[in-house]
DNA sequence: TAGATTGTTAATCGATTAACAATC
DNA sequence: TAGATTGTTAATCGATTAACAATC
């Protein structure tokens, strides 16, 4: 039965089911059950279902789930069934990469402005989609003007507090932010973190 | 008092605060408080306390924490007051944006060997240490010989599983892991994980 | 001293797991 | 049918928070 409110915790982790479920549909697979699911995904059956019980029954007892259904269901929820257009701030190594990674199309985003400050760069075509480079001064203007709400910042810690302001001054509620430091937004606004510091830091403690 | 076992969470938590106390150090201050840095997070004061807590009593009543001081005390319990040698795998463009990232080397990590299998990077120097670029088929050897313990998989995710099973095997201990797939590996491995696809999709469902 | 802030306790809150009736 | 697996409940487990004595 659908819960009203659902627990941040168990929407990080729809978009690892859907990853999942995924790589089963290019296996060719049809049916998956939360056993197989959590022992790919190293993680309890109960939890699985318990997580898929906050927003509707998607299985069949003794059955499993239908991968394709499960599939689109997931995508529905986290709305990425539909294009999400993203800004990208920052066009170094790192920018770079993003603009030039494929891997976004598919899964429901598409970059579709870069902005940087280098003079090297402005002006320049940039990433899969050879999108125009363009200062960052025009970078709220042309959040406004394309009604964009999706962020990704790949700047130096100093500039990325003044881009997300800049960014939720124009409209954007979803930051992804590669650069390693702690951004202030308002509550409505909602930030994921990326620093492969923290990454590598958080598993030394064990070795 | 310190307490035997730590929560991962814990853990996970300690080098965000790490990263803060840098920022406080760069800043040029010197003493700060569990609110401050709380505030700065966007976390309670008594969280910061209590994950403290765990590992000793870094500070003075009425006074707070001395921010050098915490910060040693945390680079040692995380183990990055010393240099970690690691492993990279995949020069594409992201490995060459981690292989170029400056930002290792001051947080207790530097890459010691790149591998690909693209001919045309083969035998050719990469990163901020002009490193050689080796066949892939060298890794287990080379990761032996140098006793590394810590890699980082930059590969398409068809070839990750394969790259984290070799590591495994020759005796890395922490993987940072950017293929978009969850890895099997034994208990004793720790895993983290880095996919901007996932951290978009944590947030669009709130959009 | 008076004010401030720690470290810790106990209570609260939330997440995970085990178990099983329902049922395909 | 017999076997399998879901969705859900209740119990367990763990994390966070509020509060405050201790004390700098």
């Amino acid at each position: 039965m659908a819960k009203r409110v659902i627990p941040d915790i168990v929407i990080g982790r729809l978009p690892v089911y859907l990853r999942a479920l995924q790589f089963l549909i290019a296996e060719g697979r049809q049916i998956t059950s939360s056993q197989e699911l959590g022992d790919r995904l190293g993680i309890s059956s109960a939890q699985i279902r318990k997580d898929l019980s906050h927003f509707g029954e998607f299985g069949k007892q003794g059955t499993g789930y239908d991968i394709n259904f499960l599939h689109e269901q997931l995508r529905a929820i986290l709305k990425v069934n539909s294009m999400w257009d993203v800004a990208l701030v920052g066009a170094g190594n790192l920018g770079k990469a993003i603009a030039d990674y494929g891997g976004f199309k598919g899964k429901g985003f598409v970059i579709k402005a870069i902005f940087d400050n280098k003079k090297d760069k402005i002006g320049k075509p940039m990433g899969i989609d050879n999108i125009t480079v363009q200062p960052v001064a025009e970078l709220g203007e042309t959040i406004k003007s394309l009604g964009i709400t999706v962020g990704i910042i790949a700047t130096p810690a100093e500039e990325a507090q003044a881009i997300a302001r800049t960014m939720v001054e124009a409209g954007v509620k979803a930051i992804l932010n590669y650069a390693p430091i702690t951004l202030t937004v308002p509550s409505n606004v909602r930030v994921q973190y990326i620093d492969p510091v923290v990454g590598l830091q958080r598993m030394t403690y064990y070795l």
